[in-house]
DNA sequence: CCATCTTTGTGCACGCGTTCACAAAGACAT
DNA sequence: ATGTCTTTGTGAACGCGTGCACAAAGATGG
């Protein structure tokens, strides 16, 4: 369009795509590495295949961020980490509560990759009065009781709870009510937010789930006589005798803990 | 290289829609809790409710499996609870191996949700010599070179990793050739495998960003001139120049407790 | 300055997923 | 039986996301 300069943020960041929004983080971290190796610039075909997506799919993405690629050369790779970087508010810092530190919150309270990418654990939070003081992570871990106030103090605007099933409703009024917009949910639970709060997912037996199922499928087709697509990899034994475990009289709960 | 595809031919076998696919275990869910409390029907409405989707896309989801509602009633929950199971492949079980046991692999290691939907860990495997033997979740630790023996003994056919991102494409590699063709990813790396192999990937560092782009959009807006919805409390955030970010020594992600 | 070559940015078509809206199916009361 | 009432199952419209294919933009070389 227009011989526009090359700074020229133009369009805000109004009508980016959730999809696009979804993969930036992907190329974000892609293009960081290729920083890291001092590469100057990269192509859209390079950086597809390095992100693992479609590189016309990569492009479009980067067309609704502005023109900040150069035709014939490709992306300067430093210029896009910040823009992408800014785009995200990844250049602001980002204080973050975790509450429930059980072996999960432990996990994440020690994840690597929350400071690099402007994230920082501002508290870590437990309903357990005997974890009260107890450093995880070099972070004291503290009571419930203060968290309205950790929340109000620091300008906490995003959540994370990785506390049972069970308490997440109750821990998710309380974060909302204290000022929380943002929420992560590692709760195998539905969340109940008034509008204007974003919650987030991440449920790893529904994952496990949806590998199941195509497992089967798989399975299932091979032993089917076959009918088209995927080629016999490694004929090997896998299936064992399902030993019919009945109408499935599996564990009772769903279980909170 | 030019050419990575991993893309199938379209939900082609069965009908169900993708999309369909990755609600099922949230009907799931649902319906579990139900049938614990005895309850005998439910209607679309309801149970989209409880949810947290629409009650015609429910109802479009449950047609793709068949006709199992009744008019004027609705859904027997424990029929459906075995449908969706069955459909799902939950009546049989599925051995899975976790590799890279740290923080989150001995958080997924004692995850409850494991057992009650047909998974069993079959075996814990980490690269460090000192770890083997110790039992984490009441099972020890196997050393990597054990990788492919346990595969191909248990008839494993998922594999969880959990390693940090510069071992992930290794491992990944060594489980593929052992059999393994379903994959959960919580390493912040793209894996690269074989057609016929399933990657599901999980990773908190993109969440994380992707509610950092909304909320920052959120608080764009509200300066701008907001209109409704969440009473801005403490929105104080503060600013730190971006500079350097270190190795991303990016480490894997989550899972729920 | 012009020709050629590379790579971006995007118009367009297509397919999937979502949602609406309603006819059909069955339960239930009379 | 028959009518009424509830709720399912689905046809159809719509919108979003994806990928192709190509013209425009700019680099590069003569």
């Amino acid at each position: 369009m227009a011989t526009g300069r090359t700074h020229r943020p133009a369009t805000r960041s109004r009508g980016i795509p959730e999809a696009t929004v979804a993969r930036l983080p992907l190329y974000l971290r892609a293009l960081t590495a290729l920083s890291e190796r001092s590469v100057p610039t990269v192509s859209s075909e390079e950086l597809a295949a390095a992100a693992g997506v479609n590189s016309a799919k990569l492009r479009k993405d980067f067309s609704y961020l502005g023109s900040y690629g150069t035709r014939g050369v490709g992306y300067d790779v430093e210029y896009l980490v910040y823009q992408i970087s800014r785009e995200l508010g990844l250049t602001q810092d980002w204080p973050v509560v975790i509450v429930g530190i059980g072996n999960l919150g432990a996990a994440l309270a020690n994840y690597g990759g929350f400071a690099s990418r402007g994230f920082r654990v501002a508290a870590l939070i437990d309903a357990d009065p005997s974890m009260a003081g107890k450093p995880v992570a070099g972070i004291p871990v503290q009571h419930t009781d203060e968290l309205e106030k950790i929340i109000q103090d620091d300008g906490v605007s995003i959540g994370v709870i990785a506390t049972p099933a069970g308490a997440a409703q109750q821990v998710c009024d309380r974060l909302v009510a204290a000022g929380v917009t943002s929420i992560l949910n590692f709760a195998p639970t539905v969340l109940n937010v008034p509008e204007g709060v974003d919650v987030r997912k991440v449920d790893l037996s529904i994952e496990l789930q949806i590998l199941a199922f195509h497992e089967q499928r798989k399975a299932g087709e091979e032993a089917a006589g076959d009918a088209d697509a995927v080629p016999p990899v490694a004929a090997r034994k896998q299936q064992q005798p399902s030993t019919d475990q009945g109408p499935d009289g599996d564990v009772p709960a769903v279980m909170p803990a």
